[in-house]
RNA sequence: GUCCCCUUCGUCUAGUGGCCUAGGACACCUGGUUUUCAUCCAGGCAACAGGGGUUCGACUCCCCUAGGGGACGCCA
């Protein structure tokens, strides 16, 4: 049977390996049974949601060649593919589950919910909705929202029983009713929840077969109830295990590069990455390690994969992106690929106006732009002194800008100047000994092009990474030093 | 705290009851090739979490314990 996939995420941020991860193996089951691969964007958290971040995750997706049949840039016969632009389908499922019995609206306050959950987690208690408004009528509820008071729409579990998850990967897993909350499906601003809109995408969207992380697992009777309540046939749940840091915990920005971009602009080849997301998880029947797409795709299977969630190498990476580059690449190949990377025209010419005045001769040109073309540049404590500032304080300006940075959605000269203007006068330093140490940490020498233009060529992936190496070179922070930084960057 | 998932070398994995004296790869170490380095080649180190069952036989099946992870949001 022909298998319809789909890769879901949610436009809040860098492109996640996380989301490659799910959206190859989503790929590679798909296209083994000759069916579609759908990417759709999930955005219904109006806030935290950018364009921006839509765009660089189709760049990223597309730079894999994970190359998607339905899509919202590609349409499609189940379009449109943003959530955001079919909030008026939600709202009609919403309706018809109140009237079906299956749903009811809630008036309580986030106050009130907070205290039932503080509550309950010191009794011990699983922590979930105390069913306060559940029996409210309809006339009742017709006549507070009439009022103008604010409510949600949430749906209604079974008292009692065990819901079985029929999970591909690990068999039947059991649980019960009594652990799952009465999700909210409709937000107060109308928005569907994550729950209400995936269910009801992936059936109209006609997804056999879904492909996630484990960490969907404990909602899974969610979704396994709403598809019951609205009557339609229940997917395949394929849950993936999770991406590791080497310390075990699930891989996150904070203690690795997880965003797609950072492997771009380190010089990783796509395949590579692809094909290092492959061994994670999965191997081939005859155990070769490097193999391509199209190569996993033919030999792909369920039970081929392992449970164990592996942690993230960058070591290993490494050595099987140089076999591509060995074994893979010819050398005009080799210089298309390198060209490609950085040394296009594109790329020159952005760099060009910010060197052209500072050099006499081509050969100057090397050392000044080298950072352009680096990884971690090399660093000693020593080269990120500042006159007359304490190295304690180095680090916390190199912390507070990272986080900063990592903030930052718009990356540009004059955002990101604005950005260390306000950070300086917020510590009440001179924006040049802020900019001292981030300087060196960006470029790895004390003189180079203009800081915020040659920020703004690197992209952020690559600045953010150089700061996490320069905080690093300096001894790194301790949990107790974030602890204590955290406290005082939120009082800025 | 409650619930759920997971557990083979430091790391990624092979292993679907006898082929296991547990195989491969990364990392690390040693040696060789190379004017250096890298590549490449040869070799080495290193694991079935623990305890009970089931079985003629358990890395493989079951149970318990431990460890790790995840979920517990009007985030996804």
């Amino acid at each position: 049977m022909k298998a319809r996939t789909r890769v879901a995420p949610s436009p809040t941020g860098d492109p996640h390996v996380g989301t490659a991860y799910m959206a190859l193996f989503s790929y590679c089951y798909a296209k083994k049974t000759g069916g579609e691969f759908i990417l759709r964007i999930e955005d219904t958290d109006a806030e935290r949601s950018t364009p921006e971040s839509e765009a660089t995750i189709l760049d990223s997706l597309r730079w894999l060649g994970l190359d998607w049949d339905e899509g919202p840039d590609v349409e499609g016969p189940h379009g449109p593919y943003r959530q955001s632009e079919r909030s008026d389908i939600y709202g009609q499922y919403a309706e018809r589950l109140i009237a079906d019995g299956h749903a009811f609206r809630c008036f309580c306050t986030r106050e009130r919910l907070a205290e039932v959950r503080a509550s309950q987690m010191k009794a011990g208690e699983t922590t979930r909705y105390d069913g306060h408004c559940i029996n409210i009528s309809t006339d009742d509820a017709a006549a507070l929202m009439a009022a103008g008071e604010a409510c949600v729409v949430r749906m209604k579990i079974p008292e009692e029983g065990v819901c079985t998850v029929k999970d591909e990967l690990r068999g039947d897993i059991e649980i019960a009713w009594s652990q799952v909350d009465m999700q909210v499906l409709l937000k107060a601003d109308g928005n569907p929840t994550y729950h209400l809109a995936v269910v009801v995408d992936d059936h109209l969207m006609e997804i056999t077969d879904i492909i996630r992380g484990e960490e969907w697992i404990s909602s899974a009777p969610k979704h396994i109830l709403l598809y019951e309540y609205l009557g339609w046939p229940m997917p395949k749940l394929v849950h993936m295990p999770l991406l590791r840091n080497p310390d075990k915990s699930k891989l996150s920005k904070r203690k690795n590069p997880t965003s797609i971009g950072y492997y771009k602009a380190m010089g990783f080849l796509p395949e590579a990455l692809l094909n290092y997301l492959g061994m994670l998880g999965w191997s081939m029947p005859d155990g070769e390690e490097k193999f391509t797409l199209d190569e996993m795709i033919e030999n792909f299977d369920l039970s081929r994969i392992s449970l164990g969630a592996p942690v993230f190498d960058v070591d290993k990476l490494s050595w099987l992106n140089g076999r591509w580059l060995r074994e893979t690449l010819d050398d005009g190949q080799f210089a298309d690929r390198v060209t490609e990377w950085a040394l296009n025209r594109d790329n020159l010419l952005k760099i060009i106006p910010l060197v052209k005045e500072r050099v006499d001769v081509f050969s100057q040109l090397a050392p000044m732009i080298s950072f352009f073309a680096e990884g971690m540049p090399e660093l000693s404590p020593e080269s990120l002194k500042v006159k007359n500032v304490e190295e304690e304080d180095v680090k916390k300006i190199l912390q507070f800008s990272l986080w900063r940075l990592e903030a930052q959605i718009l990356w540009e000269r004059d955002p990101l100047n604005q950005l260390f203007v306000d950070l300086a006068e917020s510590l009440g330093l001179k924006l040049r000994d802020v900019l001292a140490p981030i300087f060196v940490a960006i470029s790895g020498k004390p003189v180079a092009p203009p800081l915020f233009d040659s920020m703004a060529i690197l992209g952020p992936d690559i600045c953010r990474a150089r700061l996490r190496h320069a905080v690093s070179v300096l001894g790194g922070v301790s949990k107790k030093q974030v602890k204590r930084l955290e406290k005082e960057y939120k009082e800025l």
